[in-house]
RNA sequence: GCCCUAGUAGCUCAGUGGAAGAGCAACAGCCUCCUAAGCUGUAGGUCACAGGUUCGAAUCCUGUCUAGGGCGCCA
């Protein structure tokens, strides 16, 4: 337990047992006591609101209440420096925040190590997410979905979860022969032939120069095959291609992925046909119309879903049921899957289909993330990744770079709409929000230097106690709560509490560096003091950014 | 028609039972001083609308309106 919450604690004990002294209730009808950080400085260092909710029990005027609770608490067993009753019933507690000092020693030691909880006791979390079809770049939805996914994973990790991020390759369905015959087409065209592009072809441009290559590398050798050859190989060559630079795309972005997971090996391993016959025999599906449907409607969904279509092949269904039964076999307790706003009609059934398999609800969990919608000069873009008529993650890492733009999708909820503005995010880039984060922590950087230029050398035996003023008992502040924010964002599968709080803190440096120096060569003590608090600063803001995938430069 | 998500400051969005917030834009100040990509202050809100539950609702419930998405033996 950090320093906050140890002191968090120690209120809450006073107020119990004042409560108790007070004879307002008993021990076992007290509610749990929540204690609360006001955003308001005037309404102290924390708050509660256990005199109204007591109102109900007691039968007496909250504010009566709460000056019951405070006429019994022993002050001095909690670092309360005084006690105000406001508004409603609120009680406001200003405490003497030297205990803050402790934060200092407390990130030193821990490092990079300093925001990790166990709260989630090395449970194995499986978290897929991107998993876009092999038929085109990575455009703007599949950006936000990486930026989303990745951060949330570190922020589980953190949190102490066993997290695998998984990619799931859609490499068996009917886009995979429709990519087949985009390339081919492709490289007919680049030979000087009179090929028509498939009716639901891709048109993007990475293709065409497959084509190019192709016709370059082996001329008429595939004009001239049989046609059952020349799919084979277009099928397995674009496959290998596109993979090959989403792969990249994604590493370039910070995204890396432990596993990758072929729909094809699902099928090579009898798994399809196994998870079938796993549901038949749990008596999950039936036949009608020459068709195998599964009774998802007997789990909420809202009618039961094909799985074996009556001419023999399997929905897009059957194969992710396989998968996710795969996944539990793997030994993943929790699974959670990222999907973009389009798949979100596909929740209930899947929901259906993990309790069909005889796993518990809750064991699943899907995050939608929702639309983006590009603006460009105010105007919406129509974007389809099949005409490729879309900005890309590659145009989003040149154009905005990697920095704002993996900050600036992971500071929204993921769950609301976002327009994304592409001449703002290019033209505006030095008024993102993430220069303000990054800023503060080159400015860290350059106070170190300017203090190493003055002769003072890092003292980790500097006397903290000279750390005392109002501004940096704010910053300090801020840096205790780091830990227990990384564990609600985990808790809440929200990256964004990350950028909030990392903006939060940079405001409560910056704050602090206009108003007060580190560096002064007539205080030796007080500078090294300082130089302590310095350093946690920078290790939390750190750790922060790392979460989200945002670099920490040391000059800007 | 049914379902999902959203509607909070001029704009983009946090907050999801407890005292209305941030960034940008606007206005007024602050660099002989560790980076002004910064700081300080001002202004700006019947939290879409109408009911309900509650000591207390932006937050929960019901209904309505608006925007986007989903409802296939496609993936």
């Amino acid at each position: 337990m950090n320093i906050v919450e140890q002191v968090k604690e120690r209120i809450k004990a006073e107020i119990a047992q004042a409560a108790e002294k007070a004879e307002i209730v008993s021990s076992e009808d007290l509610p749990s006591v929540v204690l609360e950080t006001p955003k308001d400085k005037v309404h102290g260092d924390f708050a509660t609101n256990v005199a109204m909710q007591l109102a109900g029990v007691a039968k007496k005027a909250p504010r009566l209440i709460a000056e019951d609770i405070t006429a019994h608490m022993d002050k001095s067993k909690a670092s309360i420096e005084k006690i105000e009753i406001a508004g409603p019933g609120f009680i406001n507690f200003f405490l003497d925040k030297s205990y803050l000092r402790d934060i200092i020693p407390s990130v030193l030691q821990a490092g990079s190590d300093y925001g990790r909880t166990n709260v989630g006791e090395n449970q194995k979390v499986q978290v897929e997410f991107v998993s876009a079809n092999p038929t085109g770049n990575l455009h703007l939805g599949h950006a936000r979905g990486a930026a989303v996914g990745d951060s949330l994973c570190n922020i589980l990790d953190m949190a102490g979860y066993d997290v695998t991020r998984e990619y799931y390759i859609n490499d068996a369905g009917n886009q995979i022969t429709n990519l087949a015959r985009s390339v081919e087409a492709r490289y007919l065209q680049a030979l000087g032939h009179d090929a028509d592009m498939p009716e639901d072809g891709y048109l993007g441009a990475d293709i065409q120069q497959f084509g190019k290559e192709l016709a370059e590398e082996h001329g008429n050798r595939y004009a001239d095959a049989s046609e059952e050859e020349r799919l084979a190989f277009f099928r397995e060559y674009g496959l290998k291609r596109e993979m090959e630079k989403l792969k990249q795309d994604l590493l370039d972005f910070g995204v890396d992925f432990d596993v990758w997971f072929s729909e094809t090996s699902l099928y090579e391993d009898g798994k399809v046909e196994e998870t079938l016959q796993l549901l038949e025999e749990k008596q999950e599906v039936y036949q009608d119309d020459g068709a195998v449907w599964f009774k998802s409607s007997n789990y909420g969904d809202d009618k039961d879903r094909v799985l074996v279509k009556s001419d023999n092949s399997y929905t897009y269904l059957m194969p992710d049921i396989a998968y996710h039964k795969n996944k539990f076999e793997r030994g993943f307790e929790k699974v959670i899957n990222i999907w973009g706003a389009d798949h979100h009609g596909y929740i209930p059934r899947m929901r259906a289909a993990v309790q069909a398999l005889g796993y518990q609800k809750d064991q699943l969990e899907t995050q939608i993330i929702q639309m983006v919608n590009l603006f460009e000069n105010g105007e919406k873009v129509k974007m389809s990744k099949r005409t490729g008529k879309a900005v890309t993650l590659r145009d989003l890492m040149e154009e905005v770079g990697i920095d704002a733009t993996r900050y600036f999708f992971a500071m929204r909820s993921a769950d609301t709409h976002l327009d994304f503005d592409l001449g703002l995010a290019k033209s505006q880039s030095n008024e993102n929000p993430v220069y303000y984060v990054q800023y503060a922590h080159a400015r860290l950087c350059s106070i170190c230097r300017q203090a190493e230029e003055k002769g003072f050398v890092y003292d980790p035996e500097a006397d903290i106690s000279l750390v005392a003023t109002e501004k940096e008992y704010d910053v300090l502040k801020k840096v205790g709560e780091f830990p227990e924010t990384v564990a609600l964002a985990a808790e809440k599968y929200a990256p964004h509490r990350i950028t909030n709080y990392l903006h939060e803190l940079a405001s409560a440096f910056h704050s602090f560096y206009n108003a007060e120096r580190v560096v002064d060569s007539e205080d030796e003590e007080k500078t090294k003091a300082r130089l302590k608090l310095v350093k946690a600063v920078q290790t939390t803001l750190q750790n922060g950014m790392k979460l989200i995938g945002v670099s920490a430069p040391e000059k800007m």
